[in-house]
DNA sequence: TTGAAAGCGCTAACAC
DNA sequence: GTGTTAGCGCTTTCAA
């Protein structure tokens, strides 16, 4: 291996001049001189010990980034946001994913024995127990959030804006003339009190409430946020839909998921959506504009999501001091393709009926 | 920050002793010496500095994930290999992902830079010049391969069973009693030779062949593995099947995402699946069971590639000599669903014709 | 403008 | 068994 020495010697310079130009010390070293060390780098194939400059700077560039649930399908283009604003600033990903608490805390102990600079902390919308990383904060170390809830707490935090979505995508059903709204919601009862569902089942409701419109207990399953779950929630509306009540003509599924799978299950039903009932959806994973019909959904935005944390975490490092927490919050997007249907089609439907 | 130094103070021994306990060299520290410096550090909360340990030993147990095209939601459940792997051996993963050959190179400079003690690199299966990962070998680095191909070169290699996909794929349509098979395949000429679509092609070739079946051009669609193209794919079939030749009454889509494409585009021309066409494919992401009807395909074991790399990359790493370049291929799983349905639905479509 | 030297935190001979 | 010490490759005072 061919260290900073060789090429010192082959240039006939001392270490400290060769360790200058390799940190662009430009007043320090004359350029005569720097023309030969660079030169001698080339020849020697010099690569620097990234390992050995981390130990005397205290500072390895790397952050980590805690992944609960790999699986998650999220976690790709977070990991991409992140990805790109790291690159920009020459810092690197030590990634470890986890599947419990006690990983969680595993991880930390680990990459902090590596000296990351900081850390991502990427989970599902959940309020774990989070004392281990509320230690990092008393310790001074850098670190923020995506998606996890700790409201109480004086962090830094981005996440999504699940109420809104719920709100605009339920907003979106009624500006097509519905009025018998259900909803497919996500696991509200955790052990941990998940947080999206909860939020965009309020969302859900506040439009019901702001159109005076009836919630209708038949209406609303609780479901798992998977494709099954989906799939399974509508069975049981149909079973319990067949009294007075009848059946709501749009559904707001709480994720993409559970709306694949409740397309598949009305398709065997032989219920057609839009036109037999209309589905709106959030998370608009690629597959979501090919689904028969195409879904309509709230794109969550969790590429920038991954930006912006990347974005504090290193402003933070960088200036060695810890910035205001702030939590912020993004919106989703509207994507309107096809499971709605238009007023028309629910005008006609209601002129059938 | 507490080190060493501070733990061979507190426990009122040498720093040399300290260090033996962290590595567990038990032989050289008595039982009540290693007591009291593992309490020592328990009252610090001491915390080994890695950097340094591998500054000395000259290995960071680390390697380098580099992936191409990190949009690829294949990367998920191979980096989740790769990941269960190192964890067992307490080394961990520097994540980096590249757009093209260029940030390739790049990543190889920045992870070397960083000591990663060997590579994996994981992308299409694409034929890409690949000079800057040879040249790896030549230095003795250790590094193992996904999905590339590099058939001519001595270098560890973990694949897919492409024609394997193909062949078993067409088979199970051959086996319903389809004999008029057509093919939706993926992007065949590329820049550098995408290595999976000819592959699945050759082996839907070769089963009609077998078969003695003919291949009927109009049949033949080449498209680009989206799923735009497998929609635009079924209207350029329809179209070019109206004469005298007719349509085939099954399909091989040679990946997922076209094969959910085609799936909209049949729907949309009133065409039933499988009843007027049957549909096989390549590749099982999690909606494959949730499409309308649920699609037939053949998994990828693509967290088995990520542990299989992983587990030759250790051993080489671990051995510290390069092992026999092995090429390891890895077959496909049969998830028969709905698309194609059965032998009995294609005997009544043709009594009824 | 350049070089010598003192570490960064740890491991591993080597000596006691 | 345990302590002393010489590095690992680099940065950064401090002198020259």
């Amino acid at each position: 291996v061919i260290t900073i020495k060789d090429v010192a010697e082959r240039a006939g310079v001392g270490i400290s001049t060769v360790s200058y130009v390799l940190n662009g010390n430009l007043k320090r070293v004359g350029p005569a001189t720097r023309e030969r060390v660079l030169e001698a780098m080339r020849d020697l194939n010099y690569r620097p010990n990234a390992v050995a400059r981390s130990m005397v700077k205290r500072s390895t560039k790397t952050i980590g980034l805690v992944i609960m649930e790999l699986d998650n399908p999220l976690f790709v283009p977070v990991t991409h946001g992140v990805e790109a604003i790291l690159r920009d600033e020459d810092y690197h990903i030590l990634l470890v994913s986890v599947v419990d608490l006690e990983g969680e805390v595993q991880a930390i102990e680990t990459l902090r024995s590596q000296q990351v600079d900081g850390f991502i902390f990427m989970s599902l919308s959940i309020r774990y127990p989070s004392d281990h990383i509320l230690r990092l904060k008393e310790e001074g170390i850098p670190f923020v959030l995506i998606n996890r809830y700790l409201e109480d707490s004086e962090v830094n935090l981005v996440r999504i804006d699940d109420f809104g979505a719920g709100l605009e995508a339920t907003r979106h059903l009624v500006s097509l003339g519905h009025t018998k709204l259900g909803i497919i919601s996500g696991p509200i009862y955790n052990k941990w009190d998940r947080r999206s569902p909860i939020q965009r089942y309020a969302g859900w409701e506040q439009i019901l409430k702001e159109y005076e419109l009836p919630v209708q207990p038949e209406w609303v399953i609780l479901s798992d946020y998977t494709f099954e779950g989906g799939y399974q929630a509508i069975q049981q509306l149909l079973a319990q839909t067949t009294g007075a009540v009848g059946r709501p003509t749009a559904l707001f599924v709480a994720n993409e998921s559970m709306a694949v799978g409740a397309l598949q299950a009305l398709h065997e039903h032989g219920l057609r959506v839009p036109q037999d009932i209309a589905i709106v959806s959030v998370g608009d994973p690629p597959f979501a504009a090919y689904t028969i019909p195409a879904l309509s959904t709230f794109s969550l935005p969790m590429e920038e999501a991954g930006q912006t944390a990347a974005r504090i975490l290193l402003d933070w490092i960088k200036s060695e001091k810890a910035p205001e927490p702030q939590q912020i919050v993004l919106p989703c997007t509207p994507r309107i393709r096809q499971s709605c249907g238009t007023k028309l089609n629910n005008l006609e439907r209601k002129l059938w009926i």
